[in-house]
DNA sequence: ATTACTAGGTTGCGAGTAG
DNA sequence: TCTACTCGCAACCTAGTAA
């Protein structure tokens, strides 16, 4: 009896990939674009495939021309449990984050209202940005528990004709001052010029004339 | 890229294993009881976390009666990465509906106070409606994916000693406004004056007002 | 108890290719 | 194009065992 648990982590990326096509409909998704999705070759994607059929996780439906495949029970549940597990990991407390606001380079300005990032940031968050960025010296004691954020979204890097910009993580989040509740998103670059201890807020609005911001003054983010 | 990608998800299962463990700390887990936990042999166990901390996903403490494992940044950001692959994944129901305000007939106002509807929208979706509804013409793009809404919730007709009214498909909802997110529902009668292109909305507030809304304004809605 | 090396068997991979 | 077979070989596994 073949102990085929130990393909278990393999199964896992191809019903990622799948779900990412679509959870509950028939989708076309041909094995050569399974295999570019998940880093292998098409004849690999074709077994895996025809395994994971075998075992009850997928259907499909095979043609001359391509598949049709749709995620089983078994698959969804096996998403499902994967997700909760890394729920329960990142377990959502709600990240208090206290600080200063400290003045920037005026960098994140340009960074922001770069199409690149802009649109994603629409997509991911829900919001286009004002065009700058809040910088927030963090106190020490909460500045350590940063790391683990949920949730981070992940923002691509991409690339232009005359220069590359790197990707970033963010989180949405909100920003609290004198009573009010602000959307925001914290965004942490990949590569930045700040230390751990700086902290990226960007925004719908221009938030130092909204919250009649200056320099020093005290801010409460949860995330 | 230079990892080896095909191994990616075999560590998944170690970082998700290490990780139930302590997200940010340093927690002692012998090979062997790694091992059970990901159904693997202690041996392979050991040549897997060497493994990833040669590439950075883990740091490891080695003594002669154990070893002592923390998630270094690298690994949290894979767990992360995949978190957030999940989440879009099963939140991917969120369909983004976008369109611009437009007048209605006022017959809304009409309906949404009826007793018989009334009633069973405090049941099924938890708030009284305001008396009156949001026309919001949808974007091309959009309007046809509208059929796939999953989770409508049924509201019943019935018939009064006058005249029948008939039922409505509507589900929970978000509009969002410059940043601000407010709990609203969206309704599709089965039989309407509008046509496809129109969605009608409601809230337990007076939109018009607490948004400051006016014809023609876009607005965002999240089913 | 541990970690982890070696050795040898097994599994999975993908180039080539048929249908 | 597509799916999926064969097959050589690389990658991965575990039993045995040392430290």
């Amino acid at each position: 009896m073949g102990v085929n648990e130990s393909l278990r982590s393999r199964y896992m990326d191809i019903l990622i990939e799948i779900a990412r096509h679509g959870l509950g409909d028939e989708i076309k998704l041909s094995t050569s674009r399974l295999a570019s999705g998940i880093g292998l070759s098409q004849q690999s994607a074709s077994r895996l495939m025809k395994d994971m059929e075998s075992k009850g996780m997928v259907s499909r439906k095979v043609f001359i021309d391509g598949q049709v495949v749709k995620l089983e029970k078994k698959g969804v549940d096996l998403l499902q449990k994967r997700y909760s597990e890394l729920n329960s990991i990142f377990s959502r407390k709600k990240l208090k984050i206290k600080g200063e606001l400290v003045s920037g380079l005026g960098e994140g300005r340009y960074y922001i209202g770069l199409k690149g990032y802009k649109k994603q940031f629409n997509n991911k968050l829900n919001f286009i940005p004002y065009a700058g960025t809040l910088n927030i010296r963090i106190d020490k004691k909460t500045g350590t528990r940063l790391q683990s954020i949920p949730n981070f979204i992940f923002i691509e890097g991409f690339s232009t004709k005359k220069r590359s910009f790197g990707g970033l993580k963010c989180a949405k989040a909100k920003i609290e001052h004198n009573g009010r509740q602000i959307l925001a998103a914290v965004i942490k670059p990949f590569r930045t010029v700040h230390g751990d201890d700086v902290l990226e807020v960007i925004a719908p609005y221009f938030l130092r004339e909204k919250l009649k911001l200056k320099d020093g003054d005290r801010i409460r983010i949860v995330v």
